[in-house]
DNA sequence: GGCGAGGTATACAGATCAGTATACTTGTGA
DNA sequence: TCACAAGTATACTGATCTGTATACCTCGCC
């Protein structure tokens, strides 16, 4: 809504910290002080750009789901038969998996911020409910039989995968497989 | 380990309030002084109880893996086929989740204390691997293929399942069905 | 009887939290 | 040139946090 104010250097700057702290160390236990800090800023800046704490959560949330977006819509750019562009935001979820060890940052969010007036709760719930539309379009231009049932499917495994992510399992792999075989036997061409 | 100390009313008082306050409003966002005060018990005897508000967190989560997982177990007795006991967890999610919208609580925790040698890490990563035991063990009783790769989807697909829940999407029924084709198709006498 | 465990009541220490106040500096464009 | 926007520097407010100190109460049990 208001984010169409242009972006100072410090104000990429405190995001880029707000990023890397919320996300490893969580919400609540990370203080502005430790951001302006860590940004090479004053408070007083940081309460110019973004106004409140509540804010910055929602500008960090906004920032994350804009370059996760672009690294899905770009792992389904770099695939060529339309059966495996249904898959691709699991091959998107290998790279994002390198450096985020931490599980799903809009879950997290959602876990700290129980308030469902939020700004966090609308950006988490959009992201999941693209995810899920994407998977259907994608599944509908591959010709997959019900293509509904399909993207909520790939939406649980893809969620189950980051949720487990923070645990001493390797659950990747083995969704992955997992998405390909239901696309696949749900694909026109493989019954 | 010290959890041999025989618990007392005013303890059972403490647990029960912050088992409530803690999976509805977050670890970090809710102080020991609203715990004492729920709990009708004076700040003193919260820690003369429990020591700290980290060992708190542990008796948390430690109890509320007691319970879940006597719901789990029931759900399996309560299935006399071989191959529907190896889905039962799905039937005791569903009683569950009428009670706990907020997610998966140990996953919530995670979110909050990023410090890996936490007590909480260990009792979340417990859990989840009791319970990829407990589908495994199942699946071989019920006579799958791959019981152990079968054990992996299936708690993807569960923790997908609890991790959704405070979203706006209804995707319970959907990850049943699917576990449940994934159990037949890989019990011996469905092929 | 008395003693000790469990609990109450209240106050406090020390740290940290979000957010504000005041005064100064610096770069840029009209 | 000069006005203005962006940022710096520092101090502060009031609230809240975990954890402790001190003094008292009240049972049950040896």
């Amino acid at each position: 809504m208001e984010n169409t104010r242009p972006m100072t250097a410090a104000g990429r700057r405190i995001l880029a910290a707000a990023e890397e702290l919320f996300y490893t160390r969580g919400i609540t236990a990370v203080g502005v002080d430790l951001i302006a800090e860590r940004s090479g800023v004053t408070k007083r800046t940081l309460y110019n750009r973004f106004g409140s704490k509540d804010h910055l959560v929602a500008a960090y949330l906004t920032e994350r789901d804009r370059r996760w977006r672009a690294l899905v819509l770009a792992a389904v750019d770099a695939r060529t038969d339309p059966v495996d562009k249904v898959t691709a935001p699991f091959d998107a979820l290998r790279t994002w998996s390198a450096g985020n060890t931490r599980g799903c940052a809009f879950i997290n969010a959602l876990a700290e911020l129980p308030d469902p007036s939020h700004p966090a709760h609308r950006i988490a719930a959009d992201q999941k409910l693209w995810l899920r539309t994407l998977f259907e379009e994608l599944a509908t231009t591959a010709g997959c039989r019900e293509p509904t049932t399909l993207a909520t499917r790939l939406l649980v495994l893809h969620e189950g995968t980051l949720a487990t992510q923070p645990l001493p399992l390797d659950t990747l792999s083995g969704s992955a497989d997992l998405a390909r075989a239901l696309v696949r036997s749900g694909a026109p061409d493989t019954r």
